[in-house]
DNA sequence: GTCCTACGCTTACACTGTAAGTAAGTCAAG
DNA sequence: CTTGACTTACTTACAGTGTAAGCGTAGGAC
């Protein structure tokens, strides 16, 4: 009959634990996410977490490594804007798939094999299209820069018509509205009502023209230095 | 004698309670910001605190208002991109003072008014510089974006030679060059040895590179619209 | 069979934010 | 001056946190 000393209901591993993390976090935020929850989540006692994981550092450190093996990592084919325009999207949306993630990276300081072969791929692609040592780090730090900074931004804006986060942020935004009809705020109050209000403005569509604007900025700067950014040091074939 | 009831060494205040909880923050890392601890630094029990703020996520509205009262409101006087690269670098200071205020925002919802107040000024001059309301929120968008990216990357960075934030990061960035030496990231052992690790390298210095990129592009913005962006829709004097 | 190892469970501890109640100070009115 | 209201700091207490230490047992190797 009932076999479940919880052994059953299948083994733990550390995928496993990572993965319920990831997804626990994403349903009830990030601070529901304790170890007895999570043991909880898996039909398990917290500490048996332990022999999966080092600790809860740990536990984060591999949290984040899974939200960076979601982004896609498209081929150089078809050059590399293209090639940058799309993981810049694919970054978007899985930061924004798990909002707890860009703000912890702060604190992470040994990052996964998944970010950093994330990191060498792109600059690969960067460099073979004829990119400099230097501007690849510049390419590479306004680009991510650029799409961490919104990614951050972005589930904090009380603009946020609330589509997707949904909840209360109706009520944050009228609490913010009661402030604004004081005047103490005219173009914030503008923006608001004329643009951000309005009934088919999704936040998330700012995010293209901010990244088109930068792409145009690199192909510039590339361009700038030799006429011909694909052959600069990569040829000899 | 000793009269130190602790009601001596000056009365307690909502401000020195949100300014000793930033020091606290800034000296030993967020996590080490305690109720108890920040009591102590005041000399105060912990639950004194509470007389002053309403719980702890009140106290972090506060600290971070703090740090965006920190950041510079230029004039309009010089010009909007003027305006906008001097806040730019301000905001990056600061934010680079108290580190762990940007990986915070996120989960904040109720800004303060030094918050509000900033917004509302830069979104003015921008205004009033003949961008319309659609591409000033880009415009907006774009460059905090960029801002808290950068300031979120910055410390987490393996690359950061540590001459600010000094303590171990000679010894993770060694960790890490281990891994380089395996061969398996290329691309991040040429950038790391050709780059960022030669002597005078500052990773603070690439916030500048982006940021004249993306005011470029918005210069561009704007004046593709008008030919001349100042008097759009503010001339009806 | 017996032993080993892996893995989950139990208990325990120091530390967290904060609710509730108490005491000591300040200050205005009588 | 005394009196009483108010403010503000202190004390105690509690549920919830991460995790160290040790125990029990299931499943494979011999």
């Amino acid at each position: 009959m009932g076999d479940t000393t919880a052994t059953r209901r299948g083994r733990l591993s550390r995928d496993r634990v990572l993965r319920a993390a990831v997804d626990l976090a994403d349903r009830d935020g990030f601070d529901s996410l304790t170890m007895r929850r999570l043991g909880e989540e898996l039909g398990v006692e917290a500490m048996s977490l332990y022999n999966h994981i080092a600790n809860k550092s740990d536990l984060l450190d591999g949290m984040i490594d899974i939200v960076f093996g979601e982004i896609e990592l498209p081929a150089k084919d078809p050059g590399w804007r293209t090639a940058m325009r799309r993981r810049a999207i694919s970054a978007r949306a899985a930061l924004s798939r798990h909002p707890w993630a860009v703000g912890r990276m702060e604190s992470r300081t040994t990052p996964g094999p998944a970010t950093l072969a994330h990191h060498d791929k792109v600059l690969g692609i960067l460099r073979a299209a004829g990119f400099s040592v230097a501007l690849a780090a510049h390419a590479y730090s306004v680009l991510d820069s650029y799409i961490y900074g919104f990614a951050l931004q972005a589930p904090s804006l009380p603009f946020d018509t609330g589509r997707d986060t949904g909840r209360d942020s109706v009520a944050v935004t009228q609490a913010i509205m009661a402030r604004f009809t004081s005047g103490q705020y005219p173009h914030l109050t503008e923006m608001a009502v004329e643009h951000v209000l309005q009934p088919g403005y999704d936040y998330a569509n700012e995010f293209e023209f901010g990244l088109d604007l930068i792409l145009d900025g690199l192909e510039k700067a590339s361009t700038g230095l030799s006429r011909s950014p694909r052959n600069r040091q990569h040829r000899s074939g």
